[in-house]
DNA sequence: GTAAAAACTTGATCTGGATCAAGAGTTTGA
DNA sequence: TCAAACTCTTGATCCAGATCAAGTTTTTAC
């Protein structure tokens, strides 16, 4: 696949300009810094990730993938940032290409509560506040230094419309998410805490060794000294 | 619109045969019986319930709604009866006319957990089933006597390829569908039991006068005795 | 390199909701 | 119509996991 080097070449966007030091992380990178080519293989690199992902999927045409390229825009959060902070209105479809977020609401005694983590390979964001255009209840932010691919949903849905073969995927994707809830909801329902930490690390293995523990323990609905006793006891066994 | 007699009248379908003390609720109508006027008439009105609910949520042609009334099978269930039973696949899209359904699963204790309820034009079914193509961890039964409108998922996938204003219903219901699978396990990880008990009224108002308190109780993952509690509390206030 | 801030562990104590038990309605079915 | 089977209530007791507290290790930032 060869693409024309300034016509297919991702949008890149970013939210914070800052030091040099930061530079790598999270930039705005405008057309003219894109065009240098070192920069450009870079993200590059990031996009085919993604098209590597829409690849797996489903069979699109050259001009179908062209197509969705032209509207995707790149981009970068450290790790801390915010994607989203709640009270705004979220109006993107997101997947990650690499790193990790979580999306987390904060209660009136400032209590931290993890909805869900979402790492490389996966979509993010709320569907809640996308849908009813609503102000969002959810923070996102990065656990890790994270690199995304988004797309404004006006665009998004758009695309849906024009390329069945997509419209397809995200039917798919909404379809596990349910299923991933429900079957969440269900956990919740009968499992110990103990239950629900082993059931989670089967589930996602690798995932306990990137998340920080505080975080896994709010995720599963306990505290993190309950965490913290659960592991040391089962590491016995 | 007008249908033709024999042509548009949905089939019909049903589990149990037996005596004609359950004849009215649960009995395999087969297409001489459904020849019979009086039983075309209520029927026919069954199906316009599911009619209405299309017609309210897009604009179909009149040939399109013959078409996916031409696969829609019409069931009835009596009180307790099941509509499936743990460790069947799942095959149906299905629509609730009128009625009652919980869905829920049962531990090795026999404890049964209320994972969902759904009434008259909501969907039910075992979407992991029927999209894994394996059996079902769940049981689903009627709460009251309940009518249904299925088809089966091939039929009804191939309806969807057909006609795009149904797929797009198909989408709605799904993201709705997790949305609220969402909300539910935010709620679960923020709220107290009480607070649990007044968001489930408050959302679902009416469903608390035809619900057994037990499956409320296990819905909202406590025991009787604490909701029967709770309410005492909340009644004085 | 180092001070400050997070993250994790371990112990002591507390508590919301579970469990067990028993009585009072209410529904169901022959 | 009436016994059996559920459903709901109320009380007594118990326990899984929360909270509070303090020390240790790891990470972050200049």
């Amino acid at each position: 696949m060869v693409h024309g080097f300034t016509l297919s070449a991702p949008k890149l966007y970013g939210v914070s300009g800052g030091s040099i030091k930061k530079w790598f992380t999270s930039v705005i990178v405008n057309f003219k810094i894109c065009a240098s080519f070192g920069i450009y293989i870079i993200l590059h690199a990031m996009y085919e990730i993604f098209q590597k992902y829409l690849d797996d999927k489903t069979e699109l045409t050259q001009q179908e993938s062209e197509r969705i390229q032209s509207f995707a825009i790149i981009k970068k959060l450290r790790k801390r940032q915010y994607l989203l902070q709640e009270g705004d209105v979220w109006k993107y479809d997101a997947f990650i290409t690499q790193g990790c977020v979580r999306t987390y609401t904060v209660d009136e005694k400032g209590g931290e509560h993890v909805n869900s983590f979402s790492i490389e390979n996966w979509w993010t964001g709320d569907r809640e506040s996308l849908m009813m255009q609503q102000p969002s209840r959810f923070n996102i932010d990065a656990i890790e230094d994270t690199e995304l691919v988004l797309f404004t949903h006006e665009n998004f849905e758009m695309l849906c419309r024009e390329i069945p073969a997509l419209n397809n995927i995200v039917n798919t994707i909404l379809q596990r998410s349910f299923i991933s809830a429900q079957n969440r909801i269900q956990a919740s329902l009968t499992l110990t805490a103990e239950e629900k930490y082993l059931n989670f690390i089967n589930k996602y293995p690798g995932f306990a060794s990137r998340i920080p523990q505080t975080m896994i323990a709010s995720y599963l609905g306990m505290t993190p000294e309950t965490l913290s006793r659960i592991r040391k006891q089962t590491a016995k066994k």
